[in-house]
Formats: structure tokens, sequence, C-alpha cells
DNA sequence: GGACTTTCTTGTCATATGGCAAGAGGAGTT
DNA sequence: AACTCCTCTTGCCATATGACAAGAAAGTCC
């Protein structure tokens, strides 16, 4: 666990910490010392459509950079213009807003090949209200928005891909919205347990909570009744 | 009022009810004879990006294709793929989908102005879980999945114009997502006035109510006490 | 105009969930 | 091992909102 080693930094100081902020003197760990056909292999599964032609991803997956991250470092902090996103290769991460009385409110949560993106910022330029932390050491594969917009407005396929994604997100944020209105806060949860199994096992319960809605109090509640059905 | 006269079809026949299958023998409300200036004039606002060229505008605006409907038509039926979708020159439109026991819930409201577009039907390809119908008559304008996908992929200011109106969507979603959690019925209802009080003054209060995720009779009761306030 | 349907209001009572506080159990630190 | 956090559970009571039902009010149709 050598690499669970965070540095401190006084936070007004250095909200964001990569991991380029160790220090030097750590060895990296040996998983992150990868030949490039290994390196490749994760992005691949990622634009596994068929439609890809060889020579487009030869164009894109280099442009991705591997970057890692520590337990509760912030890939993106409110009131910043989120200027990348990342796929997860190994990790769970998750994003959140703070309401009028400063208590965060969880908003998603990403796990290994989910794209971690703060959409309206990225697109609209405007700066974020959320922010995005690493619940466990991650590695991921960068992309910065102007690398982005060539791709986009060069390669017919990877903005049917971009689309998609957008779009696919859209969606799950809807389904959500419809859950929090017809559904119960115990149907709630069963529905994320049924849908993100690793989520529900690899996050905090007063984080879970804030996502569906309720307070730890209840969700704990929840669990315990659903223990006895 | 004499275009509020709306045929009866049998409902499992004709779900769908445009304008095309008015009585031939009613004339048309003068406010629809209009010349082609007047025509454009309503699309040019919404596509009044400074971005667009000149040349741009004049491939894209002829594109479209005005369509009335009639109070309770249905622009769009659950199950169905969305095909197309609508800019409101005139009118209010509702979304709604179906609970698990038969009861609408709306999802979105829209007035002059405004895309009318089930996102992921229309970009997935795939059947849509929602209803989207007219609450007044209409005139819109409409776009096909085939001649915006010609559009989207030939000019570039076009993309950018369709991305920024998806995330815009995106983020008006969240923001309702999160209001959903953070706040009361009460300060949801507020809300919804300051951001659409033309919606809310033309749009029955159960339908309202279920967009907001409360009962007609709480929305009754919190209207009740804000007007004693 | 009168009958009918739909929309909105109001009362009574039930229930899901919140607020608060105390305590149990773990994990990490010294 | 003792200490400190932090997470989770549990009890007690409060409150927002739901369910149901009865009217009132408004809109629609013939």
């Amino acid at each position: 666990m050598y690499w669970a080693i965070s540095l401190l930094f006084p936070i007004g100081d250095m909200l964001i910490r990569r991991s380029e902020n160790r220090d030097p003197s750590y060895s990296q760990p040996p998983t992150l010392q990868r030949n490039i056909m290994n390196e490749k292999h994760f992005l691949t599964n990622i634009f596994n459509d068929q439609q890809f032609k060889k020579e487009e991803l030869e164009i894109i997956l280099p442009k991705y950079k591997k970057v890692d991250f520590l337990k509760n470092d912030f890939l993106l902090n409110e009131g910043k213009v989120a200027n990348q996103y990342w796929f997860i290769e190994k990790g769970f991460v998750r994003s959140f807003a703070t309401d009028p009385e400063g208590k965060d409110i969880s908003t998603n949560f990403y796990s290994v090949g989910d794209v971690v993106i703060d959409w309206p910022s990225f697109f609209l330029r405007n700066s974020t209200r959320e922010n995005i932390q690493a619940l466990t050491d991650c590695i991921c594969w960068q992309l910065d928005f102007e690398t982005f917009q060539h791709l986009f407005h060069s390669i017919e396929t990877f903005r049917e891909h971009g689309r998609a994604r957008l779009v696919g997100s859209y969606f799950a944020l809807k389904q959500n919205s419809i859950s929090m209105i017809t559904d119960q806060a115990k149907e709630r949860y069963k529905k994320l347990v049924k849908e993100k199994p690793q989520i529900v096992q690899n996050v905090p319960l007063k984080q879970l909570a804030t996502y569906l809605g309720v307070t730890d109090t209840s969700l704990s509640r929840i669990r315990k009744e659903i223990a006895s059905e």
C-alpha cells in the first residue's frame, strides 16, 4: 500500500493533488510501468464500437494521457472550468455538489470503464458547480478540451461516439429523476444495488444516502429492513 | 377559437393527430397564411447565435418544416422512436412518462422558443419511454433525424449549436435533480414559478404537481401557504 | 341554459422520512 | 494499548407529504 501515501498540502494552497505532486523519491508502483501494448489495451476496449476504423483509433488513442490520482484527490473543483475528462481504468470516483447549507450532495459515482466528466462545464466552458473526487487510488486516461474539439470536428465516428456517451448520461439522469418521484427510498436503494453493486460496496453510507436523497439515518434503517426480508 | 376544433379518432387507430388530419373543409386560420419572409423570421431568432454565417443559415433554415398541432395532439408516443424534433413558435407542450401504476408523471414543459425533443430516443434510435403532447394549439418547426444528421456532420456551427442545446438540457435536468434532494416542495414550486411563469399559468395543477414530485393535494396547500405570505 | 366532466380546495388521518443525540464498532496514529 | 476519528446503528419525537373523500369551482358540450 505504499502508494496510498498522500502528501499533505495546506488546503487553500493545493486543493487538487495529482500524482505529479508526489515526492519523486517514491518509486512508481510496478503496475504503472507497462509497455505500450498494455497501455493501449484498456482504451481499445473503451472504443470497441466496431464502427471505428483502425486508422481512426491510431489517431485517437495516443491523444489520451495516463494520469493517476490518490484517494481523496480532486479531479475538479467547484468554480473551475472543466478542461479535461477521464476514462477510469482502475478505482472509484464520486462527484458532488454543495448545497446552500454547505452539506455535500453526491451527484454521481464512477467506476472502471466510465467517463468522468462534467458535461456542462466541459462543453459550455463555464465554471462548474460540482466537485469530482477520487474515492480510491485511481488510474485514468485523460483528454483535454482542445484535443477533444479537434477530434470531435475532424472524425465523424468520434463525434457519434461522444454524442452517444452524452445522451447516455442524459438518459440515466432522467431515469433517476423519474425514480426520485415514483419510487420510495427503499426502492431507489434497491435499484442502485442492482445497477451499481460495486459502488454500493465501496462507498460510505452517508455518500450513498445523499445520492439517494435521504439521510444516512434513514438509509441505515432501510438497509436493516432489506436485510430482514 | 375556430381552430380549437379537434377531430375525434378512435384512440387505437390514431393516437397521433396532426393538423394534416383536420377536415380540409375548415379554412386555415389567417395566422397560418404567412409569407416566406415572416415564416423565416421565427427561426432566424432561434439561430441567432452570431456564429452562424449567412450561407449556413440559408442551408439550414429551409430544412425546417412548419407543422401545427391541435390541443391534446401527441407529438410523440411511448414506444415509438423519435424521428423528429420541433421548435415551438407558439403554444405549450408537455412531456410525460407513465409510471408502473399507470399514472403519468410530467417530465418537462416547453414554451415558445424551446426545442421539443426526446434526446435519448432521437439520438440512440431506440423507443422512447415518454409521451409528448400539445397542451394548447401549437405552431412548430420540425426537422427529421436524417436531415439533422446531414446538417450535424456537414456544418460545424450547427453541431456546436446542437451540442450546446443538448448540454443545456442536461444541465437543467441536473439542477432539477439536485433541487429534488435539497429543496422542499414549496421551494421547488417557487423556483418553477420564477423560471417558467408562463408554464405555471398555463398548465393544470395536477400536471405541475407530478413534475414537482408531489400530489395535487399538497401542491394546492402549498399554493395557499404562499398566497398567505 | 343546463348537464356533465374536469380541476381545484379542504378536512381527517396515516406514513415515510428528518432531526437530534447517544452509543457501538472499526481503522489509523502515537 | 490508549486515543482519536469516522462510520454506522438505534431510539424518540417532529414534520412534510400522501391517501382518501367530499365539495366547490370552473370549463366543456349539447
